[in-house]
RNA sequence: AGCGGGGUGGGGCAGCCUGGUAGCCCGCCGGGCUCAUAACCCGGAGGUCGGUGGUUCAAAUCCACCCCCCGCUACCA
């Protein structure tokens, strides 16, 4: 089974937060299942670097725009890679490839005759010579009085309002009073796909409940059609007639670097026709990790935009979308340092620790939060604890007992019971991961985890070893093969950890792929032995992260 | 305001779609073990599931209304 794993761009105006990593985590997690279970998969994202927000933050600093999101591309990358995100691609929308891809895709749905263009009047500052987005139009709200309103939403009163309903508008920028000036845009002609959505989203039943009410809702309610097209400098030039000085806005770009990225890949792999066997293949099946403000992008307007291509590119098979990831309660801030962000992240903690504890915490049902308290609860409670003890007490009884050979002979009746117990708890796991119930899987591997506990209490191998050698030896055999299958299975969630747990055991390679999790070793000689995670002291972690911030030592903590 | 999500023992969550007297992890209390990172295992106390009303032999689960929290509302990305 062929599969296009990806999850949503993230826009590198600044160093990404945790809430960010949800995504990216949650669609690694998901490739790696996918490879371990056999299926052919390229997993793709990349930096979104264009748009308003971006210019105006190169501004700030003096530099170009481009000067600016190299740097951020390449700095976001490495954190990516160091948390073992197992990008085949993780591309930029300033790539070649993605700039012509977008030109030639939206080029042929103007002749397809799917966009129209129309004339409007917006906010305008003479001084910065720019169209103003709503968002960067600041003044006093008409109906509370509160001066530092934004044009399309008053951040007191909360009433939404039109830019040109401010009292005393100022451009967010600079100051200076913008004017309404007349501008031609260019309009993806969306309620005309409207039957052909609904049938689609009826026709996927594994679309997440949220994502299909709200589509149907919003086709219920009617689409509008979407422009496409800004004023700005930063982007990709529109390629319609008469369009000359605009670009395309960045999120009608941005969802096709999906395609332009699997692309791209296979072009660098000197296998250009890969391309089109993924994307083009009605098998072909797609998975979107997103945040829950993102679904009707990715289930209305861009199975719209590859509708009307009309180059047969396959449907969103999934959008897995989760809620919001709050810190300590509350929203994460930027301007207030509220949060923790990428770079200070693996400042603090390996990645693994993260992984785990994000993953736990997935927000799959409703919004989740971020706590020093919970976090240093669930690391030291379950995932060193229970899990790392585990793997600590059955290698070092093998070191201490056996001379560092794990035992070979036969399994007793007890013991294959266990690991069929195992085995359940195994496929359980792989159900929870069909089902993208990646907080359940993680569990899944904890439950393992207990159950090797007590077995290993209830045979107590340290009283057979003098008088029972075989019991013994069935119940260490019985106990390194669970790990084995608990490194194939962690190998999933914490790449690092699983990797090294297998070296310890004294296997060769990576852990195994997920069918021969259970085949039965023995007579390995184990590697070096050690704890295979630490406790984490919060209060220890929360210092750190303040002279982090004071010494500015990362990117993050300079921004 | 509209739309979407949530309100379950001290904390964190699952169950609700496919109704049958509540489950998991942590914490707490008591016990066991000593291989292990003061780790592990067993037992116990503790909730009537936001509120009100309804459907039903039976509701956390279905319906209605209400209260509270969060997010989105399409030119912020």
């Amino acid at each position: 089974m062929r599969w296009i794993v990806a999850s949503a761009w993230p826009y590198i105006n600044a160093v990404p937060h945790l809430g960010t990593l949800i995504q990216v985590l949650s669609s690694d997690v998901y490739a790696r299942y996918r490879r371990k279970k056999g299926d052919s998969v390229i997993f793709v994202s990349g930096s979104d670097e264009h748009g308003t927000p971006i210019e105006i933050e190169a501004i700030k600093r003096g530099v170009s725009p481009r000067e600016l999101t190299d740097r951020m591309h390449s700095y976001v990358s490495d954190l990516f890679r160091r948390f073992g995100i197992s990008y085949d691609n993780y591309t930029r929308t300033e790539s070649q490839t993605h700039i012509r891809f977008v030109q030639d895709f939206y080029l042929k749905v103007y002749e397809n005759g799917h966009i129209f263009e129309k004339e409007t009047e917006q906010l305008y500052c003479p001084n910065d010579k720019m169209f103003l987005p709503d968002r960067f139009v600041v003044g006093t709200c008409p109906y509370c009085g509160y001066e530092r309103a934004h044009g399309d939403q008053c951040d007191r009163c909360g009433r939404l309002l039109n830019p040109t309903d401010l009292i005393n508008p100022r451009c967010a920028i600079c100051g200076a009073e913008p004017v309404l000036k007349r501008t031609k845009h260019w309009f993806f002609d969306l309620p005309k796909f409207s039957e052909d959505l609904r049938r689609y989203i009826e026709e996927n039943e594994q679309l997440p409940d949220n994502a299909r009410s709200m589509s149907l809702s919003m086709i219920e309610d009617g689409l509008k059609p979407r422009s496409i097209t800004r004023d700005n400098r930063w982007g990709i030039p529109a390629p319609f007639p008469g369009a000359e000085g605009k670009t395309i806005y960045v999120w009608m770009e941005a969802v096709l670097g999906y395609v332009s990225a699997v692309k791209e890949y296979f072009e660098r792999m000197g296998r250009p026709e890969e391309f089109e066997r993924f994307w083009r293949d009605p098998e072909t099946k797609s998975i979107y990790f997103i945040g829950k403000d993102n679904i009707p992008f990715h289930t209305l307007i861009f199975p719209a935009l590859l509708m009307s291509s009309e180059e047969g590119y396959v449907l969103p098979y999934n959008v897995a979308s989760t809620e919001f990831l709050l810190y300590e309660g509350e929203k994460f801030s930027k301007r207030e340092r509220r949060g923790i962000w990428l770079d200070e992240a693996l400042a603090l903690l390996p990645a693994d620790y993260w992984r785990f504890y994000m993953v736990y915490i997935r927000p799959e049902t409703k919004d989740a939060n971020f706590s020093w308290d919970d976090m240093a609860a669930k690391v030291n409670d379950e995932l060193n604890d229970t899990l790392g003890n585990l793997v600590h007490r059955v290698l070092s009884f093998i070191k201490s007992r056996y001379g560092g050979r794990v035992p070979s002979g036969k399994l007793d009746e007890e013991s294959r019971q266990m690991l069929e117990e195992a085995r359940k708890i195994a496929s359980g796991i792989e159900e929870d991961l069909e089902r993208v119930r990646l907080k359940d899987a993680l569990k899944g591997l904890l439950e393992m985890a207990r159950l090797g506990n007590r077995f290993f209490n209830s045979r107590e191998p340290w009283r057979d070893i003098k008088e029972n050698r075989a019991r013994a030896n069935s119940t260490v055999l019985a106990s390194y093969n669970l790990l084995r299958a608990m490194a194939c299975y962690m190998h999933i969630f914490m790449p690092f950890s699983a990797e090294k747990l297998w070296r310890m055991m004294g296997l060769p390679g990576e852990p195994s792929p997920l069918p021969e999790a259970f085949d039965l070793i023995t007579g390995t000689e184990l590697g070096d032995v050690e704890p295979l995670f630490h406790k984490v002291d919060k209060e220890e972690l929360k210092k750190r992260l303040r002279e982090i911030r004071e010494r500015g030592e990362v990117l993050s903590a300079r921004e």
